[in-house]
DNA sequence: CGGCACATTAAGTATATACATATTACCCAG
DNA sequence: CTGGGTAATATGTATATACTTAATGTGCCG
């Protein structure tokens, strides 16, 4: 331990480019290198810092990966006018989701059916060739209360080992996770007013208001699986935060 | 142009970290490398690709930022047991939304009035001494349609140039932008029975489906804003992607 | 046989160096 | 004054090197 490292406190421990970005960050942050503005080139960081080209330049680096700054050859490095906010949205399984609630996860499937795509299916799916699908529907309870009505499409093609299972006792969802260990997702959320179908499965009023999510999951260019989960509205929010600072972890 | 960069075809142009990156990406993607497997060392990928332990090192660090792989001194990197599936939400503003339908934008405002933060002001703004802050209604429209009904309060501590100003002409989402360059946001989202009020500012029966957005920005710890965006149901949706590789860029 | 010092290993950080590449600025010829 | 070629410049990428740090394993000695 030098003294300087004593001297400096909290920010110890800390690589020096990683303290870099913090401070940069911070600047920018606060408003004091407002949108536009030209930050210092490499070398004068180098020289500010008394470090290397190198260590800046990792710095610099990974702020253009997280959309702070914007860098440009010969020109400079520059502080990004924010354009949309982006905020991230986590959505974890519905029994954590549950438990995370302080209640009791229980799942029931309602129904399971195997059958060549539809149209309809096919445009889900994005599928051109007619292959054969998986239909379940399902149940997920907090409680005694149903918290979430799920119905599942999945790509045969995709996943072959689905045509065995029956999902009488596991959620689909946490079974293709173990399938398929990771994939590219699209979300869509809505608001729609309950038909009489998803009405009678959560027990509400027809013509309640209902959180829709839609996800569609993919893997190499070719969809797996499509979902629809509907939430009881009133008892229901998805969350979502940005925090410019992680946006690298995801 | 040598001839190996010729003869390399579609992936010229990449630089050799983000070719590693993308290579070990696509094994961990497709299973072949699933949760819990050890990579090889950077040294043996380093003699595997034919460069140095850096460049290895660089692709590493980078898959461990998005949260791909997890890395131990002494031990190796690891492919990361999925977690919660985490998407990327774009808000764009309201404006650019409207156009992305071909719509007309047209803005106007519906109420604004200055007050001392009552008690609900305060839990929205996370105030703990009594400031003042600026209430203001608005609707959003697309075409001759009301798209979106905004309620919006802003923290005068925060922002006291707001004080002078009327946003009879300026949304105060844009304008904010324009005072307050980056900040963080926290997000919720639910589906919601339109009350009387709600019905009446979007010309909608009373209890029909309604998407609701609230947002609350802070910068360095303190509350800007809090907005409620409340969009007719059914016609609208909210699109959020998860795409591994991006998760730099939030 | 048990515990602790020490060596080993893989990643983490930082540096100097080198060359590539994109873009701007400048200067000179027409 | 204009256009085009050229030099200067800031970032981008890659390398070899060196030292640090954390975790694991090994072996020695009481």
């Amino acid at each position: 331990m030098t003294v300087s490292q004593t001297i400096a406190g909290a920010n110890t421990e800390l690589s020096l480019h990683q303290r870099i970005v913090n401070e940069i960050e911070g600047r920018i942050l606060s408003g004091e290198w407002p949108p536009g503005h030209r930050l210092p080139f490499e070398l004068e960081l180098a020289e500010q810092y008394g470090c290397s080209r190198m260590t800046v330049n990792k710095a610099m680096a990974q702020l253009a990966r997280t959309g702070l700054i914007e860098r440009r050859k010969k020109s400079g490095s520059f502080v990004i006018q924010p354009h949309a906010q982006s905020a991230v949205l986590e959505i974890s399984e519905i029994k954590q989701e549950v438990e995370g609630l302080g209640k009791t996860y229980r799942y029931k499937r309602a129904s399971r059916e195997m059958r060549k795509a539809t149209s309809d299916d096919r445009a889900l799916l994005d599928l051109s060739a007619s292959g054969k699908v998986v239909e379940v529907t399902a149940l997920h309870y907090a409680g005694e209360r149903v918290f979430c009505f799920e119905e599942r499409l999945i790509n045969l093609a995709a996943v072959p080992e689905a045509a065995e299972e029956t999902f009488a006792d596991t959620a689909p969802g946490s079974w293709l996770l173990q399938q398929v260990p990771w994939s590219a997702a699209e979300h869509k959320i809505k608001a729609v007013a309950a038909d009489d179908d998803i009405a009678s499965a959560l027990s509400i009023p027809p013509g309640s208001a209902c959180l829709v999510v839609e996800r569609r999951t993919s893997m190499q260019g070719t969809f797996i699986t499509h979902v629809r989960l509907t939430y009881l509205g009133s008892s229901h929010e998805l969350v979502a935060r940005f925090t410019p600072s992680q946006t690298g972890q995801i």
